[in-house]
Parts: C-alpha cells; structure tokens; sequence
DNA sequence: AAGGAGGGTTTTTTT
DNA sequence: AACCCTCCTT
C-alpha cells in the first residue's frame, strides 16, 4: 500500500472508499486521474477480479494513458484487463453482442461525421427543404436532441410547434430510414440502442450487471441522459458506482451533457458519500487567483476553494496586437525564442483557442519561422476531400449496403456513370433498400440508363469485389492492397488533372498519403486487422494519435488545440490566443443567453488551469473574417479577470459589438 | 457525360 | 478563402 503514501488525505480517502456509491468534486490539477487510477489499481490488490472492473474516461487518450498507468502500477502481470475506454466505445462492445435484439445486424458500422452530414444534406432534398431553411447541421443537432431524449421520427412529428419543426421532423424519419437502411448507427445511436437494450430486455441487462460490479465515471458532468441512465442501470444492484468531476469545467451543455447529473448526484443516489479535492498541484497561485477569479462571475455553482502552494515570480500576462497576423508572429517568434535559446521542451507549449479556424494563421507562421507544430484534435483530417472519397471506397468494400458511400465514389474519378443515370437507378432502389447495382440491368431494358454507362457501372462493380474479395482473404495486406487500388483507378492521376496548381497538387497527394499511413500503421498494431475494425477505430477515435507520444517528431512539437480539445491535459506554457467578443465568447453564444456565456466562461477557466507555469493571453485589435477586416473588442473575460476597469478603454464597447455582427 | 464559369454561402465546440 | 451548387457549353 505504500504507493499510497503520495496522496493527501483527501485523495487517499476517496481511493479507498470502495463500497456504495461516491462523488469526487475534484477541481482543476487536482489529481482526479490520479485518484481513479489508484482506485482500480487498490481494488485489484484488494482481490477484485480486473475484468469485473469498468472506469469510462471522456477521451481515448485519457483511456489509453490510464491502461498505460494501472498497468505499470500493478507491477505484476495480470492475464485479465479491467474495462477503460470511452463510453462509445463500451456501447460499441455492448451492441457487438446483442444488437441483433433490436433488429439491427450483427456487423452494423458507424457512420461518422461525414456520412451523417451526407445523409442529413439528402434528407432535406427529399422533404424538399432547401439547405437555405434549415443547414445538414442543424438537422444533425435537432436529431441528436430528439435522440437524446428518446423521442422516435413519429413522435417528432406529432410534437413538432411550427413548419420548419415538422419538416425537420420528416427529416429525420428520412434519415433515420436511410441510417438504417445502409446498416448503420451513428454516434447518438450507440448511446440510444444500448439504453434501448437495458430498458427493454431485463435478461440481457442483468447479464450485463452481473458483469461489472464496480463502475467508475469520469468527467461526470459532461454525461448527458442515455448516459446517466446507461450508468443507473448498470449499477442498479450493486450501487458501486464512483463518479469524478468539476462543474466549473462543464463545457458540453451543447452536446446535451446535464450538469445537474453531478450537481444532484446525492438525490439520485442517497447513500452517496462525497469528497472533495481541493488543493491543485498543477498551477502556480498567480494563475489560480486569476482563473478563481473569473469563475466568480459564474453563479449556479458548487461554492470551491481551490488553492495552490506553487508560486512563481511570473505574472499571467496580457498582450495586445494590431491584427492577428503580427497576434500569430509575435506568439510564434516568442516560442522560437524560447525553444532554441531557451531550451524549453517544445512540447511543453500549447496554443490554445476557440474555433477551428483559429489555428490556420498560426499555422503558416509556424512553418514559416521554421517552428515544429502539432495540431491535435479537430476533424479538419477527415474533412479533407480527399479522405472522405477513400473512407467511402473502404466503406464501399466493408459493407456492399452502404449506398450513401457508394454514391460518393461512383462516378469519381469520373469513369462515365453521370449525375442523370444515378438519379434514374435510385428511383428505382427503394430508398435504399435495393442496390443501384441490382437495379441496373433493369434499368437498362427500359432504356433508362445507356448501355455503355451499364457497362462502366458493372465493369465498377466487379473491381470492387475484386478488392472486396482480395483484402477479404487477405486483410493483413491491406493498405497495400487499398494502395494497389488507388492505383487501378487512377485517383491520384485524377487529382493531378483536377487541380492545376502545384500547391493543391501537392497538399491533396500529401493527404492522401497520410491517409494510406494512417491505413499502414493501424495493420501493424492490429492483431486481427479488418477494414470494418479500421473503420470502427476511426469513426470512433478520430486520426489516431495514439502514437504521437512515440514518434520523435511529435515529442518535438508545439501543441496546437482548441479548448475543448484540451481538456483533462496541462502544460508548462500556455498561451491563449484571440481573447475577443465574438470568439471566446463566440458570437453564437453571445446571441443565444446568459447561460451560454457561462459555458463560455467555463471554457476560459478550463484554458486558464491548464497552465502550470506559465500564462499569456492575447488578442487582436482588428481581424479580417470573410474576406473582410473590423476591429475587435477585447473578450469580456480580459476584464473579470482582473477585476473591471483594469483594462484599456472600453467606452465604445457596445458600439463595436454591434459592428462585429 | 464532362468540364468550366459563376454565384452564393460559410465558421463553435466533438465522442 | 474554400467549398458547394447550378447552369451552360461542348
């Protein structure tokens, strides 16, 4: 037990209280990950078996460090792991075994992002709504709204208030049915059918009981319903249930998380005992005065102290520049400086800022002072044309049903199957229920479809089960076998046709080869490697940094990330970047309500108590958005930091606010 | 069917 | 500035 002897008295109380269930309020750097890896790691010790163990994080990172962690922990080798991973990712293992209950197949996949952007985008032009009424977006979000509160296609639409409610509705019975038709969940269902699961079949959720008898949730106020029910019934008998989080990092309102799950946590489990941690080891007293200060602003909140011993000389800084081009020189100039005279570890920097847009800027002053950079997190990867068309090929060869990829890549590299012809096959398939393959010989006698666009359409289908076949037999060899295709069907000729700069040219190669790596590294790691298990990994995990830690380049390099993003991580140097009305607080949140402005908040804080050492925050005076340049207002954040009036003048705020919109 | 020109729209955050 | 859609010509 001597390991123990590290922890304060707090957290070594809430290591070894083991039975019933417990709330940690555990502030910022306060060493919660800390406090649940020793809970699994004692609760082995004390003889409870690992595999009977569960302990969901937040982020795949935070579950592969804490694997990483218990197992160096445990010192002697153990044959069975205990459960961590991402509560998708438990869902996921959960659906493996018994979704066929609620008539879905066994080898469902996952649509990700892109594929429920597509779905979402054909919906509307089937209900006739225009993107101009409602965005793929926003149906997305209506839907995940209406999926988090179990609310089925039909009921959306007995309950919608308006017009554009109703359409949305329809909507998403149309995506719904497509989703389904093509075999596939999408992140909000994994969540959804599982609770389904547990609700609806008493014996397979007792299995499920039976199996776990300690569970333990982190960043527990960013769980939203299905997940806060997934989680009281699992540990409905054994009410051994630890839960870990901060309120004040709250940031996922937006993604339907409930603070309240945390907030009444004694109401909904009675006998719960509650700690809290309080004294932070990562930040020095100057920037826990700050950040403390600024969550005074905040109103429904649990009342903390945190406190800190660790003091520094350095003051949190705050820096103001004329536009954000001289913002990203000067914050990247000063990194140079301090990572070539002053030796600091470049990956002990991290830029941290608000949007995805953000970091573009720095990025080219990054590559053009010559400074290594990472930029973690974000989607921008997968957004990528180019990755999205060879996601959908290995989609297309993964699950034949999959339409909405097929029609992605059908006639790409153009090879004669035009816009009308496919228009005619998908009139006939159903709404997805038949193949536009089998429905094209049909086609072709009424003179639907030309013989020679039958002929290329077959031709197609026969070289993708040509591949289908091969990777099938072989899937060991897979990215060379994918490489191989790519070949076969010209795709990188194509992108040289396509794009005629030399820059295009080579940033969309590059992309492609990154992609086809992503493909080689995942077959070297993986035991049994498949394209539905490679498909399965990113749709949930995203371009996998898995390795980043290992790979000398990352080591050397600047993190780049969004708030969001780095949540749960800490830095010696933090640098928060663009501190302006409009973009922390986003302008959104600024329209919609106070309560968004505190969520807003929350995310500064979050940035804030990332920092151990160091802290700079700084902004623009004007920055140019679409094409056109305005001055900006110093975020209202800069102010409740230090106190009001501290700053610059701001006799023209409300003037200048109005102009930013 | 393919390709190009032109016009309009867009940027919150992510498992 | 990047992307998508639509319309027009070949």
């Amino acid at each position: 037990m001597f390991e123990l002897a590290g922890l304060n008295p707090a957290q070594k109380e809430a290591v070894t209280t083991w039975e019933g269930p417990l709330l940690v309020l555990a502030g910022a750097g306060t060493g919660k990950t800390r406090v649940i890896t020793y809970r699994i790691v004692e609760l082995i010790r004390r003889g409870i078996s690992p595999e009977r163990i569960l302990s969901v994080t937040f982020t795949n990172k935070a579950a592969r460090e804490m694997k990483e962690r218990t197992t160096s922990l445990l010192k002697k080798k153990i044959s069975k792991q205990p459960s961590i991973s991402t509560f998708h990712a438990f869902c996921v293992r959960i659906l493996r075994e018994d979704i066929s209950n609620l008539g879905y197949p066994q080898s469902f996949s996952i649509a990700d992002r892109g594929d429920q952007e597509s779905l979402a985008r054909q919906a509307l032009r089937d209900i006739k709504l225009g993107d101009k009424a409602m965005q793929p977006g926003d149906l997305i979000s209506n839907i995940s709204r209406w999926k988090m509160k179990a609310v089925a296609p039909q009921q959306a639409r007995h309950m919608a208030e308006s017009d554009l409610e109703f359409l949305a509705a329809l909507a998403y019975r149309k995506y719904q049915s497509l989703l389904k038709a093509s075999g596939s969940v999408d992140f909000d269902d994994l969540l959804v059918l599982t609770l389904d699961l547990f609700r609806n079949h008493p014996q397979l959720l007792s299995k499920h009981q039976n199996r776990f008898d300690r569970v333990q949730i982190d960043e527990y106020q960013d769980t939203n319903n299905a997940q806060f029910e997934i989680v009281q019934h699992l540990v409905e008998q054994s009410q051994n249930l630890c839960v870990v989080g901060d309120d004040d990092q709250a940031i996922y309102a937006w993604r339907g998380a409930e603070v309240t799950h945390i907030l009444n946590f004694q109401q909904h489990y009675p006998n719960a005992k509650v700690i809290r941690l309080e004294e932070n080891y990562r930040c020095t007293r100057q920037i826990l005065d700050l950040a403390n200060e600024l969550m005074k602003h905040n109103i429904t909140r649990h009342e903390k102290t945190l406190w800190s011993k660790k003091t520094s000389e350095k003051d949190v800084r705050f820096l103001a520049y004329s536009d954000e081009q001289i913002e990203a020189e000067n914050v990247v100039g000063e990194i140079k400086y301090l990572t070539e005279i002053e030796k600091v570890r470049p990956s002990d920097i991290a830029v941290l800022f608000r949007t995805n847009e953000q970091p573009r800027i720095f990025e080219s002053e990054f590559r053009r002072q010559e400074v290594c950079y990472v930029l973690l997190g974000g989607q921008s990867f997968f957004n990528r044309r180019e990755v999205r068309d060879m996601l959908a090929y290995l989609k297309v060869f993964a699950n034949p049903f999959d339409q909405n990829s097929l029609l992605r890549i059908v006639n790409y590299p153009p090879r004669g199957i035009g816009a009308s012809s496919v228009e005619k096959l998908l009139k006939r398939s159903v709404g997805g229920k038949k193949r536009i393959f089998d429905v094209a010989t049909a086609a072709r006698d009424q003179n639907e479809i030309s013989a020679k666009t039958y002929s290329s359409l077959m031709a197609f289908r026969g070289l993708i089960d040509v591949y289908r076949q091969k990777i099938t037999k072989q899937p060991q060899n897979l990215s060379a076998y994918f490489a191989q295709f790519l070949e076969e069907i010209h795709y990188e000729h194509e992108i040289s046709r396509q794009y005629k700069s030399p820059d295009q040219q080579q940033i969309r190669k590059e992309m492609m080869q990154e992609f086809l790596q992503t493909i080689s590294q995942y077959q070297a790691r993986s035991h049994h490697p498949s394209i539905r298990d490679f498909l399965q990994e990113t749709a949930l995990t995203g371009r996998d940094d898995e390795f980043a830690h290992d790979s000398p380049v990352e080591e050397s390099a600047v993190r780049l990330m969004t708030y969001h993003s780095a949540k749960g991580l800490e830095f010696p140097l933090v640098y928060m970047v663009g501190m302006e009305e409009g973009l922390l607080p986003h302008r959104r949140a600024v329209e919609e309500s106070e309560k968004s402005i505190d969520e807003e908040r929350r995310l500064a804080y979050v940035g804030m108590t990332r920092a151990m050492e160091s802290l700079t925050l700084t902004r623009a005076e004007s920055r140019t958005k679409w094409g056109k340049r305005r001055p900006t207002i110093p975020s209202r954040f800069l102010f409740e930091i230090r106190g009001e009036e501290d700053i610059d003048s701001t006799d023209n705020r409300p003037d200048l606010l109005a102009e930013f919109r």
